[in-house]
DNA sequence: CTTAGGTGCATTTTATACACTAGATACGTA
DNA sequence: TACGTATCTAGTGTATAAAATGCACCTAAG
């Protein structure tokens, strides 16, 4: 089984970029593909990422803005299937808070808002993806037996 | 800059790997180090994998078993920053439930109980390092302003 | 009296339901 | 043409429900 000459320059050019950036190519395979990989990190760096994400609902907006694109209010409240407007309009705020999202006001009337991820938002709706996928392959974890 | 016959050797290896298991080097690649890339999922998807992970605490309980491995009530208390034991032990109930960790129990006294990710859990817990590890490094997104 | 692994319950925090607002245009009709 | 009503967007206010916390307490053996 070989690479088509496309698969092979990407991968090539990757690997330059990756080794350059200082990560371990073993690391990126090991954590993408099947192992389990000390990737450096600890128990408190991981409380402390997901003190916002473990939040209701931060996560959500997060990845329907990274999978749907930029999206105003409304459109929001019916990706994320109902949320209440009180509740979205809280989260949209804290988001703004913590640099995930910007808010981009269309003078009216009637005035539309836009909520667009900013470049630290697109790269953690990024690097959800995997898990997304996953999920989606095993509804069994989803629904609670 | 080239690659050591040790990275080469793996890269060569894993590249086999997930050739055979349909998976698009190219996607890999780009999900893991720099660009946005469509992975397949829609809102949907993501609002039900996150419905799970967006209550409070279940995913730092997935990140804190996966890094630190098997754990006791206790030590996991402490883990998580003393969060209440009933809140704990709902949770743990409810992990369990959805299949990401078992309860192990060593018959006492004292009775010791130990909890470890299942296979999915180990999995959920690998496919969130890549955002603990950029969260790390990015902290102005957890320290909101 | 200690240790481990919890449960019970009152209080506080967080989310929901649902009514309601502003400011401007659009529509119906006398 | 003028007048009233209806619509649209992006929210806010507030009462209620759900979830998390703090702290006391339980069991069972050494």
């Amino acid at each position: 089984m070989t690479l088509s000459e496309k698969d092979f320059n990407y991968v090539q050019k990757s690997i330059v970029e990756v080794q350059r950036s200082g990560r371990s190519i073993r690391k990126i395979f090991a954590a993408y593909y099947d192992e389990d990989v000390d990737i450096g990190w600890e128990v408190d760096a991981a409380v402390d990422a997901f003190e916002m994400f473990s939040s209701r609902w931060t996560i959500e907006i997060l990845a329907a803005l990274y999978i749907a694109g930029d999206r105003r209010f409304n459109e929001l409240r019916t990706l994320l299937r109902g949320i209440s407007s009180r509740t979205l309009s809280d989260k949209l705020t804290t988001c703004q808070e913590h640099g995930l999202v910007e808010r981009v006001v269309e003078e009216g009337p009637p005035i539309r808002v836009t909520y667009r991820l900013t470049t630290h938002g697109r790269t953690c709706g990024r690097l959800l993806g995997p898990l997304v996928a996953y999920m989606k392959t095993h509804k069994e974890l989803i629904e609670s037996e």
